[in-house]
DNA sequence: AACTGAAACAACCGCGATACA
DNA sequence: CTGTATCGCGGTTGTTTCAGT
């Protein structure tokens, strides 16, 4: 091969391509004895003529116990849209949360759920979301220079959209604040090609969810509904973004970094609604680590932490349907 | 049945972070 | 303090599978 030659391509005497049965059992067999770690003594130790990162990545991704494998359930996959949208291309990251399943995994199913949405010229997120995008990007626009604007390449990227259907308008905005024809045409701003934008939160179907939560910040009221909402959570450290997500931005992480970063900037997010449903889908995200976390044995920080997780699940439901829905209307 | 394109999956590569001598 | 080795992550590419024509 290259990598069809059936893994038979040797480079300065490592192996390359697919493995083999046997190699695997080799390497199980040496992770075993030594655990894990220590890779390079692998290819040193056993016959195994594979490097160290080709060890480790094939214990990380089909060996290590406890792997999940088969398709993402819809609780996952909602999972992997929120914790894209507040991560961005964390894919490590993201699968700390996701208990048996590997970055490589998410990785890819991201990755071709977003091949297929760009070629049906669908946006990533819903109307509710991308109208108020759209809104917000004017006054933006309005504010600062094109030539200035994190959300510039964006802003001039405008492509009709038919029948995106939104779901179904309780899940949304169970206040019915954000409520919106189930099926419109419009035109909305759509990202450039490789500009990942996120769904909305979760959160949204759960206005009330954590008020106990509300501290130190205070946002005041917000255009969409006024409902009092979660502050937001700062990492002590900010991450810092990936780079395929908004590559012109200095914050890149996903919407949730571009709104914060705005916020820094000045801009005027109390008024649009946005960055607190972003912040509360912060919130949400914790909820869930806590949750599959604790389901599951792994994660960190799962000690004697109730969730309203229960609460969430019908919800998550409802979207995973929406959200099968969007694709069946794409094939 | 053959062909084609899309989707899913597996693996490699480059790079940065960290550990250690 | 510095250089090197190792590890881990994210991006990319190649292969296989499957559905549609």
């Amino acid at each position: 091969m290259t990598r069809s030659d059936g893994g038979g391509s040797r480079d300065g005497g490592l192996k390359k391509g697919p493995w083999t049965a046997v190699e695997d059992a080799i390497l199980m067999e040496y992770v075993r004895k030594h655990g894990e770690g220590s890779w390079n003594t692998v290819q040193k130790n056993t016959e195994l003529a594979r490097c160290g990162k080709s060890c480790r990545l094939r214990w990380a991704n089909h060996l290590r116990p406890n792997l999940k494998k088969g398709a993402f359930s819809p609780d996952e996959e909602l999972l992997i849209l929120r914790l894209h949208a507040q991560l961005g291309n964390k894919w490590a990251r993201m699968a700390a949360h996701l208990p048996g399943r590997t970055d490589n995994e998410i990785k890819n199913y991201w990755n071709t759920r977003i091949k297929r949405r760009q070629r049906a010229g669908l946006p990533l997120y819903p109307s509710d979301i991308q109208r108020e995008l759209a809104l917000k990007r004017q006054r933006l626009h309005r504010n600062h220079p094109p030539s200035t604007n994190p959300l510039a390449p964006i802003l001039t990227n405008n492509t009709t959209i038919t029948h995106f259907s939104s779901p179904p308008s309780s899940l949304l905005d169970p206040t019915g604040c954000l409520s919106t024809p189930t099926s419109t045409t419009f035109n909305v701003p759509l990202p450039p090609p490789g500009h990942h934008l996120p769904f909305p939160s979760r959160s949204m179907f759960h206005p009330q969810q954590p008020q106990q939560q509300q501290m130190e910040f205070n946002f005041g009221t917000f255009g969409l509904n006024s409902l009092p909402l979660p502050p937001p959570v700062f990492p002590n450290k900010m991450e810092l973004p990936s780079t395929q997500t908004f590559t012109e931005l200095p914050f890149s992480g996903g919407l949730l970094d571009t709104l914060l970063q705005e916020v820094q900037a000045g801009g005027d997010l109390q008024s649009n609604g946005l960055l607190p449903e972003l912040v509360s889908c912060d919130q949400d995200v914790k909820w869930n680590h806590l949750c599959v976390g604790c389901a599951s044995g792994e994660g960190s920080g799962c000690k004697g932490v109730t969730s309203p997780q229960d609460g969430l699940m019908e919800s998550d439901a409802k979207w995973a349907d929406w959200n099968w829905s969007i694709g069946q209307e794409i094939r």
